[in-house]
DNA sequence: TGTACATCAGTGAACGCGCGTTCACTGATGTAC
DNA sequence: TGTACATCAGTGAACGCGCGTTCACTGATGTAC
């Protein structure tokens, strides 16, 4: 049956953030379209009324996470506490597509990779502006290191059958973190 | 047809040789087992003569990865170097299995995760002991957050569709860690 | 404003395909004499 | 040492399954009068 043109939106919005969350916490390929759209709420016969294909939900989804999170703002302590939290390391789902797929986007097509980078150079340039240093340079070094920290760590801790040991990758690396020039800024 | 004793210990030497690279190049579930057993010049109806199931050669081919390759030694910044450098960048296959595969072994069986979590568990305590630092803890936390860096900064890097930003973030990673503690250590 | 109809979003059965896995068979290996 | 035979590693066809994708159909929406 048709529906309305809010209601279009709204799903289409809903396969969105069904399909983002989704692949967040079980990768591209382990996520199905079916399942994506009874996430949704819908059938998955409707999907292709939305997108051309899996990889093209796979682009949308990821530029849609990253047009709704907020940047990284000039307070970095705090964002560097707030990534490397158990609550972060938990919340798959939810938490730094970087984190979860990066890796998987590397085979992706070119549309994902593509969305990945875009994101990369906003996230370093955003970065750099809050971190100290004498130099441009200095501060996209700083930028550029300490947010690599941030997302290996999360990487490695998440592998980790052990919580303990997960927890410890994670705390040691924020205290190394805010140890340096990421808390001299205060 | 029957083959040699010596024969079976070559085949199953080929079959994890040439799992782990393709595993590292293209993740677990891009690789089918009738390419794995192709690579080691065998077909795909043996395979069970040697492993269990897929997820079998999976954890079998990290933990013959793990085997092979050598701990991080005394040298962190001839270690930092190498690992932040294009070669590495190019070479997935043969390069660490954390880049290019942690992410995607956290949704793997128990078992894969364990060999992870068992090679994560040697390379900080062989990285701290190289570490500079006044207290144990401080070796940990300089060991844990430069290797989260050097992990992290090939995964982004890995992502990236622009060949300069990959460089990029290698080299700013690189100048960034051994203008730090790791370089302290002359 | 009310009615008749064209539009088209959503449904669910069906498709082709490639995957992991199984199995009857083959023939070289390794052993018993 | 040589021979006869049991063993078993490797082959390739076949399986069931679930995937991405298609499509004929349905019925509420939105438009033309």
């Amino acid at each position: 049956m048709k529906v309305s043109r809010e209601q279009v939106a709204e799903n289409r919005r809903n396969i969105l953030e069904a399909a983002s969350r989704l692949f967040r916490a079980k990768g591209y390929e382990a996520v199905t379209v079916s399942e994506v759209m009874k996430a949704a709420g819908l059938t998955h016969g409707g999907f292709y009324g939305y997108f051309a294909s899996k990889d093209d939900l796979v682009a949308q989804s990821l530029a849609h996470v990253f047009s709704t999170s907020v940047p990284a703002g000039a307070n970095v302590a705090g964002y560097v506490t707030q990534y490397l939290s158990s609550a972060h390391l938990k919340d798959c789902a939810g938490g730094c597509p970087m984190a979860g797929l990066a890796s998987e986007t590397s085979r992706q097509a070119p549309e994902a990779r593509a969305q990945m980078t875009g994101s990369i150079r906003r996230q370093l340039k955003s970065l750099s502006q809050a971190m100290p240093g004498a130099t441009v340079e200095e501060k996209r070094r700083a930028a550029t290191g300490s947010w690599a920290a941030m997302v290996g760590a999360m990487v490695l801790a998440r592998v980790c059958d052990d919580p303990q040991l997960a927890d410890q990758v994670l705390s040691d690396t924020r205290e190394w973190l805010l140890a340096q020039d990421v808390a001299s800024e205060a």
